[in-house]
DNA sequence: CCTATAAATTTCAACCTTAAAATGTTTCCA
DNA sequence: TGGAAACATTTTAAGGTTGAAATTTATAGG
């Protein structure tokens, strides 16, 4: 019975197109992503309340922080893993809220260069301190060497992914 | 030098105000985010390509999937963690698609209820075996181990996060 | 029975997001 | 030098997402 594999096994072989069990890998991703959700839902709630601000403008305005020079769009887009077309749009309405500089690259004329305002990195400040507060409680709960133990392991997801993701697009 | 401390300390007090070392727990927030950032990127860009789907879709339909007999668009909202409005317009693209089935709840004329169509469970299966296969190679670096520990962790994170939530949300 | 309150859903405006096409610029190499 | 190819960005269309207001129906207490 059952015979309809055309390919020839032994112990040794490895069955092909079995269902395979990778059940837990997939548990970890729903439970990974879920954690990721929920956090990601309270910041962007209080970030609203608080300061009256979008998750995505607090994220664009913290890479700017670390780089008190500027940064191309291009570079922006990177570093936040969002589409060009994306930081185009928020650095737009960042701009008009004084929050940001931009400028033409003198070296590049295609380049376009944002930095933080005064006001922007004074503001930035603000909800950057009240935004560790509220992750150090969320996670509260955690030992010490829970959150090493999680650096550690999510470190080797990343890579994992990262070849994963490479491998699979050629771009 | 450095006495500008207006609160009076000693050996048991716990320092008041200060900046706080919470870094370690901001690294592995922003670790946990882009990792679920990645692996999200690449899941829809898959499913994208390869079902010509979106990834809210294909949550919705996985969450059917294990309710043979459907669910209220309320429920459906609970368990995917996003809006009210969000299932509504996504629901009627999928009925519009006949991968979903939807009527009235005869108990409660308030509510909706949706399923799976016979051929919205045919294709949400063909993508779920796809997409396992594509979780397992993302993750194809980790030992068993790791997913075990990850799993645990990431529990512990949960609970944490929402006891966070909950504290800071009278709703 | 009536009415206040809660609940389920829809609607709406604003914003975020992507992929792909279009534009303008730089680089490289034959 | 002359293009071809690579780059940086913008634009566009389609869709996802939220929070809040509005609508309809259920429920409970007096």
């Amino acid at each position: 019975m059952q015979e309809t594999t055309s390919v020839p096994l032994d112990a040794e072989t490895k069955v092909i197109e079995r269902p395979a069990d990778h059940e837990s890998e997939l548990r970890l991703w729903l439970r990974l992503l879920t954690c990721a959700t929920l956090i990601e839902g309270e910041v962007r709630r209080r970030l609203r309340q608080e300061f009256n601000v979008t998750l995505p403008r607090f994220d664009l305005m913290a890479q700017l922080d670390k780089a008190p020079g500027g940064m191309t769009l291009g570079e922006l887009s990177r570093r936040m893993m969002v589409s060009n077309g994306n930081v185009t749009g928020l650095s737009e309405r960042l701009v008009a809220l004084g929050l940001l500089d931009r400028r033409q690259s003198r070296s590049d004329r295609r380049a376009q260069i944002v930095s933080l305002t005064a006001e922007g990195r004074r503001v930035f400040r603000a909800m950057a301190r009240a935004h560790e507060g509220w992750i150090a409680e969320i996670f509260s709960e955690l030992a010490p060497t829970d959150v090493e133990t999680l650096m550690r392991l999510l470190a080797k997801a990343k890579t994992s992914a990262r070849a994963a993701v490479a491998g699979a697009q050629p771009r």
